[in-house]
DNA sequence: GTCTATAGCTCGATAGAC
DNA sequence: GTCTATCGAGCTATAGAC
């Protein structure tokens, strides 16, 4: 009885999925129940079984955040590129999966306020830039190069330099690079 | 009949400095238009007198920042420490005045999905970075020293970091001086 | 020029049918 | 487990007194 390689998700993981992507896509004011349950495909009444309250929303995504981080971290650390590098890379990174969405959505959650996900997010980002440093030596320079990365998200995240920020990447990578060179 | 050194602040003027005042202590979400009058010790049909729709008051905000900018630029391009030490060190600077409060709270406007404050804001951001990118000569190296500073202001926004950022911003500076020295 | 009162809308959440 | 219907709160904007 062997498993399925992609278990068929389940109503409440589709509204997880569908909670992240409408907050990434048009932001957390946009995030209503409504507009989540049509991205699912439920009704409202539907997804208010799942989740009583829009803050339990919330609580799951950041757990499922908090998982994604783990292993971005991971991934980090294994980086052949350098943490530095592998940092400010995926900082603009498409957010096609959605798993990958659910970090972003934290983030767009504590830049809007949401005293969980800025705790949440900080944590992350402590993280992060300890990785940075402890493969660059200086905590100065983790930290400009991590900025480097926040910057990029940010920015892009506004949606209108975008574009213009693609074109730059390989030229910012670079300088990243650079002043982090890969570990031998 | 000599002008007076600071005009009395119209109350036109002081709604506006409470809306960009009340966007950058509690985010876009939290600034009603009570909240707004609140803050500037009027009712909210006194606010509507002066800005019939709360578009209208964005719009108001938008062309200040503008001037504002204007302002900035002409600052950045006087420093002596160069633009982009200018540019970095400034992301990071309370805002404790109502003209750089405005630019801030465009900042989150933008960040918020308002398309006309994404708009302001990219055209702003890309005054910066060709001034930038003319002090250093390389629009890569350019485009990243940008970058820090964009992440700190989008990092010190979060609040819960900004404290660990502040520490660490001598270290920032020094680093970024060191890639963008100052002109002779 | 500033106020109160309220209309009209949208949101989060509840109740109850199926 | 999912639906429709509806309540109460909070928001923008209007109407009209002062």
């Amino acid at each position: 009885m062997p498993a399925p390689a992609t278990p068929l998700p389940t109503t409440r993981e589709r509204l997880l999925d569908a909670f992240a992507a409408v907050v990434v896509a048009t932001g957390p004011r946009s995030a209503t129940l409504e507009a989540v349950a049509a991205e699912a495909g439920v009704s409202k009444g539907g997804l208010l079984y799942h989740f009583a309250t829009k803050d339990a929303l919330v609580d799951a995504l950041l757990a499922r955040a908090e998982r994604v981080v783990t292993d971005d971290l991971a991934a980090m650390r294994a980086a052949p590129e350098g943490a530095a590098v592998y940092y400010v890379r995926t900082s603009l990174a498409p957010v096609d999966d959605p798993l990958h969405r659910a970090m972003v959505a934290v983030l767009r959650l504590a830049q809007d306020g949401d005293p969980r996900a800025a705790a949440g997010y900080a944590a992350a980002a402590e993280s992060w830039r300890a990785l940075i440093e402890e493969q660059v030596g200086d905590p100065a320079l983790a930290r400009t190069l991590q900025l480097v990365g926040d910057g990029l998200w940010g920015q892009a995240s506004t949606g209108a330099v975008r574009p213009a920020l693609e074109a730059d990447l390989d030229g910012v990578l670079a300088v990243v690079a650079r002043l982090a060179p890969p570990r031998p």
